[in-house]
DNA sequence: GACCTTACGTCAACACCATTGACGTGTAAA
DNA sequence: TTTACACGTCAATGGTGTTGACGTAAGGTC
């Protein structure tokens, strides 16, 4: 057994692999992106990551204790990218809009990791930048603190929910993903006015709304509900006042 | 190769196996439903679940071509579990609400086996029987069928996503998941002011809230962003000043 | 430049997984 | 009673994550 893993911190040999790679966290975490992006979720193996790296799959071990926390680390990659370069506009409905799409964007863009960051806490620093900065953008925007907390905890889970949702359709081996898209066509087209009215009645609709997320809908949903919720439900839409943060 | 599954209507001969079972396809997606509430999502596998059927476990490939078509029956299962006894009350809201509820607490009843199933789209009788009462709800509560659709959708996604991600957080193994309930104390509660100040402002509030699940109030903020979509939408509540999309 | 310690890449093995083709038994229909 | 074939079983294939043992070469020390 022992502790095979040495902290990235304090690492001093690098050893080059029989092939000439020169192994590190960030370069693992990397290619693994890569991996995925380009051979789809199911490439993602230690022995194919293994392979890609020009080096025996077990050197993954010295590296990341198992496959999970490899995932975690790429997972905490995805969290830090869906919030490079944003900038809050002042406008807490804009904010809050782009905010969810980048992170459910960034998600779906790592499907099979976005799956197992989606339901964790981890505490890691991009994580509690990010709670921080929604706070921030409805605490700024005028909304009390007891509301303010409950609004954040619907707006961070529905964005990571439906993430996670639309990234398990992704993440999905090709032919079960095909087979779930094909369902449509071959099942609720073909129900009888008889039993399933309202489906034969907008079913050319509905297969058709059914091909994308449901999230921008949602997110917009939510903010409309959140404009009746504001203190000043009164006022007009277009008002950014002084910032903060 | 060959055809090896036989449709469940059809079938006739019925030999027990060496340990003296019956097979039926209800009788395995029970099983499996019992060894996964019993011993974690991870103890589904198709050499595990032959074991407690007492079976070979190339039995199942009779009764399911695979292991993805065993999940949506399972899957389907569920789905059928949340609509017993259910009665349309003729108030879209109150439908919809408890609709929601429903599949939600469904789905939580058996977690490990939800994570499985929520992300995909059967096409099984349990499952379009769902969509046609919600599209009915709908339609009947006189959403025009374009908006009738799109609402469906995000209504559904939104009632799956929430479902799965406090499935995956009520499934997580044991010392995982109270890892991740002390971060709140041990990592945001413990953040200052300076570098995360709405953090530590609203903290008490943070901690009290993230208990629960964020589903209720999101369907809320949902229904309430819906009575102002609704054609007769001026008699509506207060303060919803004219919003349109 | 020689020596030592040990990090870390490699190898081989283990236990598990889903899936399939061939086989033969016993059931149910004729 | 006979016959056909449904379906349970067996054995094999090629995949997976993970680990213990091993040796080599890198880095620090003198």
């Amino acid at each position: 057994m022992s502790a095979r893993v040495v902290p990235e911190g304090s690492r001093r040999r690098r050893r080059p692999t029989k092939q000439g790679a020169v192994l590190s966290e960030r370069l693992i975490v990397d290619t693994a992106l890569r991996l995925v992006a380009r051979h789809g979720a199911e490439a993602l193996s230690v022995r194919r990551l293994g392979a890609a790296l020009g080096a025996d799959p077990s050197a993954l071990y010295r590296y990341f204790r198992n496959t999970d926390a490899l995932l975690l680390a790429i997972a905490d990659e995805l969290v830090g990218r869906a919030q490079e370069g944003w900038e809050a506009s002042g406008d807490w409905r804009t904010d809050l809009r782009v905010m969810g799409l980048r992170i459910h964007r960034s998600y779906l863009a790592q499907p099979q990791a976005a799956l197992l960051a989606a339901h964790r806490t981890t505490g890691r620093p991009h994580e509690t930048r990010a709670v921080e900065k929604i706070l921030g953008i409805l605490r700024d925007g005028g909304f009390p603190d007891p509301l303010a907390v409950r609004v954040y905890h619907a707006f961070v889970d529905q964005a990571l929910a439906f993430a996670a949702q639309d990234a398990a359709a992704a993440a999905l081996p090709r032919a079960a993903g095909e087979a779930d898209r094909e369902v449509w066509g071959k099942v609720y087209g073909r129900l009888p006015a008889e039993t399933h009215p309202h489906i034969a009645a907008t079913f050319p609709l509905l297969a058709a709304d059914m091909r994308d997320s449901g999230y921008p809908f949602a997110l917009e949903l939510m903010l409309t509900a959140l404009e009746t919720l504001h203190p000043d439900a009164t006022a007009g839409p277009e008002r950014a006042h002084g910032k903060k943060s």
